[in-house]
DNA sequence: TCCCAGGGTAGTC
DNA sequence: GACTACCATGGG
């Protein structure tokens, strides 16, 4: 169990409802994430003698996995106040101070390519069952709750199989990119090593991803933060918030915004899509 | 009924 | 490179 007392930069709502988690649920106090095959069991304490101050009591299968996939060890402190002297929009100003809790998980990345393939064109409480159909059916059992399938188990779905669980014309993708990612051409820790452009134009030869859908995957599955995945909330604050053109592509929006943010771009666009979701302004 | 969602593919020019 | 039709499906 960790105990998370500083809770300056950490909020559970936060770190699921951004936008990079799909296995999640909040239940009063109590959210339970699921990554690949492990349940992590979050814990909301209020201390109502000490003026409600929050704190999270987090359980899992070892407070090493628990460090590394929240990531404890990286200083929020440094990036925000970075990216707070930089906000030059006030709607990054607003966005800071909504999505203050916000930290970007260490996911692991095949369940984060299989997800993203999921999310194109699609809304996030759909995203969500289809995520689950698949791990009900290909997934292993562990009493609770099902693991996240492995990339084997997935062989063994066909494109009629994944119409069943909502991936409507994804479905082929799906069945295209599972099979490719079962090549050695797809070996992860040969990914993990790839500088940014060669990984990306890897990921892009897989069916069903294109420009943002390989930049989230680079984002949430690879630890590049230099990356700002441009999607329609994102492309609703160019337009509104930049005076960016509608007719500017993915690949254009996140490069404005990547030679605006550096290497804290990941950072960035998550504040701002999270504040955009959530107000809808 | 139309519009939208963490968009991409394939075809055309 | 840019433009376009098309792709399932549930929610507003």
């Amino acid at each position: 169990m960790i105990e998370i007392t500083d809770t300056t930069y950490f909020n559970i709502k936060d770190i699921c409802t951004c936008g990079q988690l799909f296995r999640f649920k909040i239940e009063g106090d109590q959210t339970t994430i699921y990554a690949g095959d492990q349940e992590i069991v979050v814990k909301t304490c209020v201390d109502s003698a000490q003026n409600n101050k929050i704190s999270y009591k987090i359980f899992s299968k070892s407070d090493k996995f628990i460090k590394n996939y929240f990531d404890l060890d990286k200083n929020y402190a440094i990036i925000y106040s970075k990216l707070s002297s930089e906000a030059n929009s006030l709607i990054l100003k607003e966005a800071l101070k909504f999505g203050r809790g916000i930290r970007i998980l260490n996911q692991d990345p095949v369940e984060v390519i299989i997800s993203f393939i999921i999310s194109q064109n699609n809304n996030i409480p759909r995203i969500q069952k289809s995520i689950e159909a698949m791990c009900k059916a290909y997934g292993e059992n562990k009493g609770s709750y099902y693991a996240f399938p492995s990339l084997k188990s997935l062989l063994n779905a066909t494109v009629e199989d994944f119409k069943q669980m909502g991936l409507g014309y994804r479905a082929e993708y799906m069945v295209e990119a599972v099979k490719a990612l079962n090549t050695n051409e797809f070996n992860v820790e040969t990914l993990k090593k790839l500088p940014s452009p060669e990984l990306k134009e890897k990921l892009l030869t897989l069916k069903g991803v294109g420009p943002k859908v390989a930049d989230c995957i680079m984002l949430f599955g690879f630890n590049r933060f230099e990356r700002f995945p441009a999607d329609t909330w994102i492309r609703h604050i160019y337009e509104e918030d930049f005076g960016g053109s509608e007719k500017a592509s993915t690949t254009k929006v996140s490069e404005f915004f990547e030679n605006m943010f550096k290497e804290l771009s990941g950072y960035a666009q998550q504040y701002l899509y999270y504040y955009k979701r959530e107000k809808g302004e």
